[in-house]
DNA sequence: TTATTATATTGAACGTTGTTTAATTGTGCC
DNA sequence: GGCACAATTAAACAACGTTCAATATAATAA
């Protein structure tokens, strides 16, 4: 067959990346391959071949869609009410590390494949990717306008440093590489590194 | 032939993860594999599975090696004379921060290795693995004693912290899952994380 | 010294993977 | 109806993790 038609090639990619993020929902990204994908989808290895560039392009489009995913998630719980709302600087910055964690652990396998999956260092990232990314920054920028300063640069700077921290904190601590003894928790830990850096930031 | 006793099974074990340490060092994770290995030692895949149980348990061994030796590439650069030196306090959290980004630079397929790979949550770390994890902390909560109080506790949930938080800046920024623009860079980022906490820290 | 036992080592096999390519088949156009 | 184009396939390739019967060697017993 040839020219089936059944799909146009941009159904045929949502349906792949559809398909390809079950099978990393299940069973994480060693549970994924471009022939189970294929299988998936009702179409052969070299159909997805001539949609996609490689494994490593689709593993990206699947982590794009999760990266837009994890935003929706955090506009949906954390809303853009941020002005109306009566929460303190610290509360919403918890409530944002919170909101994070909470996906992580909800969408463990489609969080993990975010980081599992590299490209080489030399390989620059596609710009629509860098994209999600951004999309992602400007969002936890927005919520953090309270907190810092008016200075752009800064305001930046600050965004990254904490979603960073965030991240490490959550990363480390979900894959089992930060020992944790009696008390602590996930959400002790980034308390602490917020409640530390905003007293920092407010002591200057 | 069999029982060549050219080697003991720890002379092969030791020399598996050489090899397979140099496979990732030069080429990544995806770099590595059984076979490999085993050509690399003059011996045959079977031989591996004799000695290592799987796939995950020889580079979760290699994975130990790297923790040996960033603790070793630390201690040799930071030293043990905490007490002597005249640094400040934030210098000698900037010091460690800046060992860590250099050590990962410098080791950055060894270092990533030990972030791209993960067992499936619920099988557990071997605790040997573990071992070398605290051995990490154990050098790290010593350069602390300095910044945070005597309160044991306290004093292991900042390292966590601090530690889990460079990290996040580390890791996001050399797999370029963080934009940055002109003057940031992976020091300045954690250089304003460790002022702000550790000013937050002694703000109470 | 020889025979026996035990085991380290091998090589081949199995199913799976990413990737490429020649051959096929359906579609739109003249 | 026939022609050209391109979507789709099946098959192939080398490499992968993993297993296992066969084998060769060392240690032990006779």
């Amino acid at each position: 067959m040839a020219r089936r038609s059944d799909h146009t090639r941009e159904e045929i990619k949502a349906m792949a990346i559809a398909v390809g993020r079950n099978l990393i929902q299940e069973n994480g990204l060693p549970g994924f391959s471009a022939r189970k994908v294929a299988l998936g989808i009702g179409y052969t290895v070299g159909t997805l071949y001539n949609v996609f560039e490689n494994h490593d392009d689709i593993v990206l489009h699947i982590n794009a869609v999760t990266l837009e995913d994890l935003l929706a998630y955090m506009e949906k719980r954390l809303g853009d009410d941020d002005q109306e709302s009566h929460a303190s600087d610290l509360d919403v910055l918890k409530g944002l590390a919170a909101c994070y964690i909470d996906y992580a652990r909800e969408n463990y396998n489609c969080w993990s494949a975010l980081f599992e999956h590299n490209l080489s260092p030399e390989a620059p990232l596609p710009v629509w990717y860098g994209e999600r990314i951004d999309a992602l920054f400007g969002f936890i920028e927005a919520r953090l306008k309270p907190v810092v300063g008016k200075d752009e640069a800064e305001a930046r700077q600050t965004a990254r440093v904490l979603w960073a921290s965030i991240h490490g904190i959550c990363a480390l601590t979900l894959t089992n590489k930060l020992t944790l003894v009696g008390v602590e928790t996930v959400e002790g830990l980034t308390d602490s590194l917020i409640e530390n850096y905003v007293a920092g930031l407010k002591s200057r």
